[in-house]
DNA sequence: TCAAACGGTTTCATCATGCAACCGTTTTGG
DNA sequence: CCAAAACGGTTGCATGATGAAACCGTTTGA
């Protein structure tokens, strides 16, 4: 059979945070939340996305944690899609896929939206860094595996029946 | 007809750069590329994925220029798999990644490989700032949309053919 | 020289996605 | 107060994407 593949075992943290956010509308739904958009209809209409698909990636969304399913405050019966404070911690993330797309994915004269401090409208970007502060491109990192297990990989992702369903 | 989405007209780069590395595996060979692999079968063992899809991806990536596919070095007749700068520049992409696997993925005890300077073994870490140095959180930034069009998100995703196929 | 490994491509079954129709509840408004 | 529209989904169906296995030409190695 036919089964989607897992990474939740996987030692690596990247490859388990793909497993979890790494679908297609995930992290658009998790861009749109960052931008205050709360409701179903919000949502929809923001990504064009199909409805039950829409449902599906709330109900998921909720159940790991990155949205929680709020009553609204103003006293209104619809309920609202909050982001956790582990759905907020996707931040930079959100901010990394941005700097990226600005640019490799824009033209040179063409308008992209922009990221900036609320209140004093400077530009935001990312550093990597060691502890104590120096800057470190990708040539001076490198990845130390989990001791134990000697294959460079600990093992291939298992397979599962369904990657993200609701729990009977 | 049932089309697959593309945010390639997405005035968001994170959108865009959904659109090119968001599906469920590229970014995970990125990763393997990052960790010094670089042939078809190194991939295949490591991912478990099967070898038409890796075909697939490999093929796509470079195609939009974040592989390149070189000859190596040591007189061997199979050709290599490796990273551009366009590719190297989603460092930050995937430690963005890893640093939000590390907290939220993993239980308290947990082992899981660690990325740290190569020359000191020092951690490595990701950090947001303004331009002058300041470091910002989510609640203190905020998404400036592109003036034209006075629609929250310019435009629902469009919808075509196919997402990722060959040229014909 | 023969066999096995490599690097894919093709075929086919199954799963996920997208669309449209439907449905109960809430809001609107006449 | 009642009817109609909007909201927030769920269900069913058609189709595209994925995964497993078979196959195949080339390269390696014994």
């Amino acid at each position: 059979m036919v089964k989607r593949t897992s990474l939740r075992g996987d030692y690596c943290p990247s490859a388990r945070s793909l497993d979890v956010i790494g679908d297609w509308w995930s992290l658009l739904i998790v861009r749109d939340a960052f931008d205050g958009l709360t409701r179903f209809g919000e949502f929809q209409k923001s990504l064009g996305i199909a409805k039950n698909i829409l449902s599906d990636r709330l109900r998921t969304l909720s159940e790991r944690g990155i949205l929680t399913v709020v009553a609204p405050a103003d006293g209104g019966t619809h309920q609202e899609y909050h982001l956790t404070p582990k759905g907020r911690d996707l931040f930079p993330v959100m901010v990394a896929l941005r700097q990226w797309g600005e640019r490799y994915l824009f033209e040179p004269g063409e308008e992209h939206s922009r990221l900036v401090e609320r209140d004093t409208g400077q530009a935001i970007q990312l550093e990597i860094r060691t502890a104590d502060g120096r800057p470190v491109g990708p040539d001076h990192a490198v990845v130390l595996k989990v001791p134990q297990q000697g294959s460079l990989h600990p093992r291939p992702a298992e397979r599962l029946r369904k990657s993200r369903s609701k729990p009977s």
